[in-house]
DNA sequence: ATGTAATAATTTGAAATCTAAATATCTCGC
DNA sequence: GCGAGATATTTAGATTTCAAATTATTACAT
């Protein structure tokens, strides 16, 4: 029993309903949680390229494209090189998309936003600061990562997978 | 902007940490936080088969077959039929598996583990407690998911995963 | 102008994850 | 012993995600 054990359940927890959520989303929509934080960002955005999605959405340039791949392929958004820098791209949403965005679905459970709802206003707070709090410190610049690389490939000679 | 974006967001940082995380372990030591799971589960349960350490890590069975396919292809578990019931199958960690295991990194990172550790125990706590909360409301059953499953199949009963 | 470095996007390859379907085996009633 | 239904596992198919390698274009220095 690690002291850390119950907080990596609770986060085990929580990854997981977000990829069920997403996964039932798809289901029912067609589109999954990913997919509609890149349409979000499309609409929030000035010039909305893939790399300022992805910086705004928290992904990789690589996976918003794969994304934005899917996307086009369901006639959502379209790639355009506006622009006079020919290598950016701009990414806007059809009509199809636009009419799709208007009605898509909360991005979080309903269960969730239900309770979530009922809570007092400090309670709130208090959780948003908590998860606030844990995402800080999970992805802040990880100094000792050392450590594990000095073990040096545990594994230099086995094989490769 | 809606009323859960900050916590959404703090929720993606904590996602993607944690896979980043997962993804610098398997570089250097060959192996991933979920496999570290599997391996960490089948030294803590009694007989375990790949339903049971599906249970005990949270993932489905599927998923966790997988994760042995390829803990196995690399020599770390071995699958055994030893009980009478011929359907089971038993998962034990080989010798290397074990070797491995004893050496085995932390499941979160060192960074925040580092902060986490310099925190009062009452702080600690505090946020156990509310990254529990968090996820206790996000995967209870999604009564509102209704005009889905109202359909016809509220799955009464079976399917974990 | 020409070549080198930087930037934007995409492609490639690997892993995790799910549901649903397929396979194998067991239990029970007859 | 045999068939129906239950249980354990695996396979199939899809998506997300990343780093690293590629491709295309721009910017800068000589």
């Amino acid at each position: 029993m690690k002291d850390y054990d119950e907080l990596l359940i609770s986060l085990r927890r929580i990854t997981r309903a977000i990829d069920l959520y997403s996964k039932r989303l798809q289901k029912n929509t067609n589109l999954t949680i990913s997919q509609l934080l890149v349409m979000e960002a499309i609409v929030k955005i000035d010039k909305p390229t893939p790399s300022a999605i992805a910086k705004s959405i928290l992904l990789s340039q690589a996976t918003v494209t794969n994304l934005i791949d899917r996307l086009e392929k369901n006639g959502l958004v379209q790639r355009k090189r506006l622009g006079t820098d020919k290598r950016t791209v701009n990414v806007v949403l059809t009509e199809i998309g636009e009419a799709k965005f208007k009605e898509a679905p909360e991005l979080l459970q309903s269960g969730f936003l239900r309770e979530y709802r009922k809570l007092e206003a400090w309670e709130q707070a208090m959780l948003v600061s908590a998860v606030g709090r844990v995402a800080s410190m999970m992805d802040a610049e990880d100094i000792d990562a050392s450590p594990i690389l000095a073990l040096g490939d545990i594994d230099s000679g086995s094989a490769g997978g």
